[in-house]
DNA sequence: CTGCATGCAAAGACTTTGCAAGAGA
DNA sequence: TCTCTTGCAAAGTCTTTGCATGCAG
């Protein structure tokens, strides 16, 4: 499941490039294989880590100019989850229109979609006198089950790189 | 209309003090003055200038170790708002509930309340198994005065320290 | 009095940038 | 060939922290 958009999302990243005038080069398809590798977040730190296993030759500089690329193409965004750190998710490739609930006590984050918040932005721009062309709903919760036990299944578990 | 709520919000700041037992020092009281006695977003740097304009001694140590507590309390709230540097939103004080729309053409933050998004929000936690205990929508927008002319009467103005 | 709070300066974390060498198209 | 790219290391920016002194309660 995890690669189910890949080869897409690096194609139409590669037509972004030539439609600036960039190159697609050896360390780009490096860094482009493990954004699009998994459904993920990551930190800067974390995509680096990830292509040097693909590629040796990617640098630290080299992922950090790639970071702008990627999200001015629309295919990652940058989110600010609260938990002090900036994370990139590649998610937009596939679902443009994925919004995020973190739950408070064991930190997963659910994406999910809604039709109905593109509605509402839309509505509420109107009686402010804009054109919504963007949106993000971020929502903090508490599962159930940790409501019900004071614990669930998720909880203090790590997530690493899965699919 | 600046301080409507101000010394509401510096009590209650001051009884979330002292419930943790802290004290409310007197840098404390002049940052605390600086970041109610206005509804201006603020980053971490414009909060030293204004609370050192009240108290010489306010360090740049002290506005970083209050920063925490402001949004601990509830009553201050970081935002990402995308422009790469994070602000603070004194406004939850006298607004829980407000969100954010931002105009890609002139940087006007504007904000918002909609009892819709709760109930959205709500809807879609109850779906996914979650109780919801806080949202953020950030909508951006082109305000239609840019879109009909090209421009609009807020483009390149700075927003200085008003009220 | 006791323990939290402060300013200072040093340290830390994260990101950006200048430069000479390298490599897509 | 002509630029765009790269790695490296230095420089920047923003934030945190150790420590001795100060002060609220």
């Amino acid at each position: 499941m995890a690669a189910t958009g890949k080869s897409c999302a690096i194609g139409r990243f590669a037509a972004f490039l030539s439609q600036r005038g960039l190159r697609l080069t050896a360390q780009r398809r490096a860094i482009l294989d493990a954004v699009f590798g998994t459904h993920q977040h990551f930190t800067a730190d974390e995509l680096l880590v990830w292509a040097r296993a693909l590629d040796r030759s990617v640098s630290r500089a080299t992922v950090y100019r790639m970071l702008p690329l990627l999200t001015e193409s629309g295919l990652v965004r940058a989110l600010d989850l609260g938990k002090n750190s900036k994370v990139f998710d590649p998610n937009y490739a596939d679902h443009p229109n994925h919004n995020h609930l973190i739950c408070e006590n064991c930190d997963r984050i659910i994406e999910f979609e809604s039709e109905e918040i593109a509605r509402l932005a839309e509505d509420i721009g109107r009686r402010l006198g804009f054109e919504v062309t963007g949106q993000k709903l971020h929502l903090t919760g508490a599962c159930v089950e940790f409501g019900a036990r004071g614990t669930c299944a998720h909880k203090g578990r790590r997530h690493g790189r899965s699919g």
